[in-house]
RNA sequence: GCGUCGGUGGUAGAGCGGUCAAUUACAUCAGACUGUAAAUCUGACGCCUUCGGGCUACGAAGGUUCAAAUCCUUCCCGGCGCA
């Protein structure tokens, strides 16, 4: 089996760095598992590397797709895929860097994600369903997968049922691997990981983030698709909308998010650091 | 100084005699995760517990009552108005 090697933690751990040094040491290219960065033009808010930064080593799956439309994971594992199979091609070791859980699991696990597209038209009548609703559907139509299923979260419930109404049911998901899997974590405890969000995010903001998202809204993205794409993307836009609800009479607007986006950023971590304690075991 | 409104758990803010350890939101902590995944969702959240309950709590001290975060008195602190 092909060796992989995969360097995950949470944000601001130095993973970028890290995998460019190791890259080079072990004659590697990388492949990036970050679901913001794949977007063009999303470059200080997501932390996305620059190309002096990668002092050479070739990087896959950065600026794959326009940040007006929604990139899935599908579309990732496909291109992942594609960029894995080329670098072992040329004799070199893919190492796989980021943050993105969701991303890493589909194509070091080879997941087979069920050929259902997303279904607009569907999606928005099913949002309009309670989750009651939704519950009794997917009940009705797949209780196999309803027993597995988060039955309090809308956004799964509709996704179960998309593809219970082209397959007739929901596939039982499946967790192989191909690869000779070399895990690396990155990570600092709380105060230091604190630490590192706050300088980075006052490094962002220096760097011109706020005007990275004006400029991005006035090149065509809406407010709300801005506030979706989460974190620095949906705190900025926020604040430039004015939409920014202040908790302290004292502080300014700026202030006031800048705080609110911290704390966003440090659960986020969290959520990363939960996510991977599963390669742990 | 007089008048007036208010002081509730980490924060904001409900409650206004019993059903209140105290609605709710946020924060905090833990967790989930099959095409939105930086998203979405769940649980815990005074202390102790043999999980029945016990103890300490709503600015402080007294008081009324079978019973007070809720009523009364005084005091302390803050906002506003008049001086």
């Amino acid at each position: 089996m092909p060796t992989l090697i995969v360097i995950c933690g949470p944000t601001a751990a130095g993973k970028s760095d890290y995998a460019v040094q190791l890259a080079k040491d072990r004659n590697g290219e990388i492949i990036s598992a970050d679901s913001r960065q794949v977007y063009k033009g999303l470059d200080i808010g997501s932390g996305k590397i620059t190309s002096k930064e990668m002092k050479g080593v070739p990087h896959h799956l950065l600026d794959v797709a326009s940040p007006a439309r929604i990139f899935t994971v599908a579309q990732y594992k496909k291109l992942a895929d594609k960029a894995i199979a080329t670098i072992l091609k040329k004799g070199k070791t893919p190492i796989i860097v980021g943050g993105t859980g969701f991303y890493i699991d589909a194509v070091v696990f080879d997941q087979q994600l069920p050929e259902v597209p997303p279904n607009k038209a569907l999606r928005k009548k099913l949002e309009k369903c309670s989750l009651a609703e939704l519950q009794e559907q997917l009940q009705a139509m797949d209780p196999e997968r309803y027993e597995t299923i988060d039955i309090h979260n809308p956004v799964r419930l509709i996704r179960a049922i998309e593809i219970v109404e082209t397959l007739g049911k929901v596939p039982a998901a499946s967790r192989t691997s191909k690869y000779d899997i070399e895990w690396i974590y990155l990570d600092f405890p709380d105060e230091v990981l604190k630490q590192r969000i706050h300088d980075r995010l006052m490094k962002r903001m220096k760097k011109g983030m706020a005007k990275e998202v004006q400029d991005l809204h006035t090149h065509g993205l809406s407010w709300k698709r801005l506030e979706m794409l989460g974190l620095e993307y949906r705190f900025l836009a926020l604040y430039l909308q004015q939409k920014i609800s202040k908790t302290a009479p004292s502080t300014t607007l700026r202030a006031d998010m800048l705080a609110q986006l911290e704390t966003a950023i440090w659960q986020y971590a969290k959520r990363q650091r939960t996510w991977f304690k599963k390669y742990a075991k």
